[in-house]
RNA sequence: GCGUCGAUGGCGGAGUGGUCAAUCGCAACAGACUGUAAAUCUGUCGCCCUACGGGCUACGGAGGUUCGAAUCCUCCUCGGCGCA
């Protein structure tokens, strides 16, 4: 009996399909967006609130860190993630396999994984993320080292060394123990040549043996917790598709595609990624979460999403609406009371103005981020409600058109 | 009244003869952010222009010394402190 089962709905012409994903603690509907809470907490949010103001489902918190802060054996000695931040439902782990790109190979050109894309990254930017602290630089030159065998890094709390292997990868998440985790795999630079991308998949799916492997032999934690492999390929379409093919082969209870890809290609790089996947697995695309790309992961057959943006977003008095993101810090909206947005509702919107929320931001009090993140949380929550009603309804084209035409309607 | 210290760009506060339109912090204004080293980071921040360059006015006020002053001298105004 497995321990993760994915039924689907209805599944449209195009490939957009909506389903229902069980796990044991409870189910979420899909496709699905997972709010991120890297270290264990969905950053200025309380879990009540998460449920019961924002409506989500499913959270996805990260091994690196855990590992790092307190320790995956705190977390175990608390009784499992679920209990340790008091969370009753379905959980994801990421696998840290993201950090070693943020911290190795993507550390080399400060490179975000829209490196290069207009809008997304200036060129002649400054080399290295300011936010670097030279005192826990490795003497390699970054955090992260990959063999073949692992990786080893520095953490960026202490400097400590550590080492992650596929197999430590599963041991940690079993500890954990959340409900969906991932298997160790290898976030390349979207600047990576072809023959080392191709190296990279290489790896990456001898990792996905080792981790499966791992798991499979742990007959406890099979039953508990299920694991998704991870397709990569970079920016090259035959990889992604040959990624998908080796790891689609493999025994995964569902599969994530990560990696780097210019906002242009996020339809090539789905559809050679998706195509060769089992149809009746869950498919999580890693890390992608502004509106236009859910539609667009949706449209090929996308299950679940997670992304820090809006978050992040809402931290630095970014939030989403109807018409397209507004930055309150504008002097713009000093004076602006209308609702945050009328247009899509919930307890923010609702309840507070604008010019409440730029006050907040501006005087720095907290709630200001706790009020912007429950927003843009709802935001993103029930617009992937929405989508998932369109599809059933099977209209999910002419919703994405109509949403999309309102959402770019204004410049913000 | 005497003595003493001080007066710098929206604020705080450096500078103490040239490389100063003036370090830095804050505020302000704008931008970035996609598996969170992010409640973070970046840029602008006297005025004007044909604006990677140039011009003008500036460091309490008025004079002066000097090739050249925010920086030195004199007087004035205002403020802190001490003594009366």
């Amino acid at each position: 009996m497995r321990a993760i089962r994915f039924s689907i709905e209805k599944t449209l012409e195009g490939g957009a399909r909506a389903g229902v994903v069980s796990t044991p603690h409870g189910s979420f509907a899909t496709p699905a967006f997972c709010t991120v809470g890297t270290k264990g907490t969905v950053k200025a949010v309380t879990p009540k609130d998460l449920k019961e103001l924002v409506g989500a489902e499913v959270a996805l918190a990260n091994t690196y860190h855990l590992f790092l802060q307190p320790g995956e054996d705190v977390v175990k000695e608390a009784g499992g993630l679920h209990s340790f931040m008091n969370c009753q439902g379905p959980l994801v782990t990421d696998s840290g396999g993201f950090q070693v790109f943020s911290l190795g190979a993507g550390f080399e050109n400060g490179s975000n994984k829209f490196v290069g894309i207009p809008g997304f990254k200036q060129e002649g930017e400054s080399v290295m993320p300011s936010f670097f602290d030279e005192s826990v630089l490795s003497q390699h030159g970054k955090l992260a080292i990959i063999d073949d065998e692992g990786v080893s890094f520095t953490s960026h709390l202490d400097g400590s060394l550590h080492r992650f292997t596929p197999e430590r990868s599963v041991e940690i998440q079993h500890a954990l123990g959340a409900d969906i985790f991932f298997a160790f795999d290898e976030c390349t630079s979207p600047t990576a040549d072809y023959a080392y991308q191709r190296e990279a998949g290489e790896r990456t799916h001898r990792w996905a043996e080792r981790s499966l492997a791992t798991h499979q032999n742990n007959l406890e934690a099979r039953k508990k917790q299920g694991i998704f492999g991870v397709v990569q390929g970079g920016r090259y379409p035959d990889l992604r598709q040959w990624s998908a093919e080796v790891l689609g082969a493999m025994d995964f209870d569902g599969y994530g595609i990560g990696g780097s890809f210019s906002k242009a290609d996020l339809g090539e790089a789905l559809r050679s990624a998706i195509n060769p996947l089992p149809s009746d697995k869950p498919r999580h695309l890693l890390g992608i979460g502004e509106p236009e790309d859910l539609f667009e992961g949706v449209a090929h057959g996308i299950d679940m999403f997670d992304c820090v943006q809006p978050t992040r977003l809402a931290r630095s008095a970014t939030i989403y609406t109807a018409r397209g993101k507004m930055n309150l810090l504008r002097e713009e909206y000093i004076r602006d009371f209308s609702l945050v947005d009328e247009e899509t509702g919930g307890y923010v919107s609702e309840h507070f103005s604008k010019a409440y929320l730029a006050h907040l931001f501006r005087a720095k009090e907290m709630l200001g981020a706790t009020l912007a993140s429950l927003h843009n949380l709802y935001f993103i929550i029930s617009l992937m409600k929405n989508i998932r009603q369109s599809i059933l309804e099977d209209r999910f084209e002419a919703f994405r058109e109509e949403f999309l035409a309102r959402y770019t309607s204004r410049k913000v």
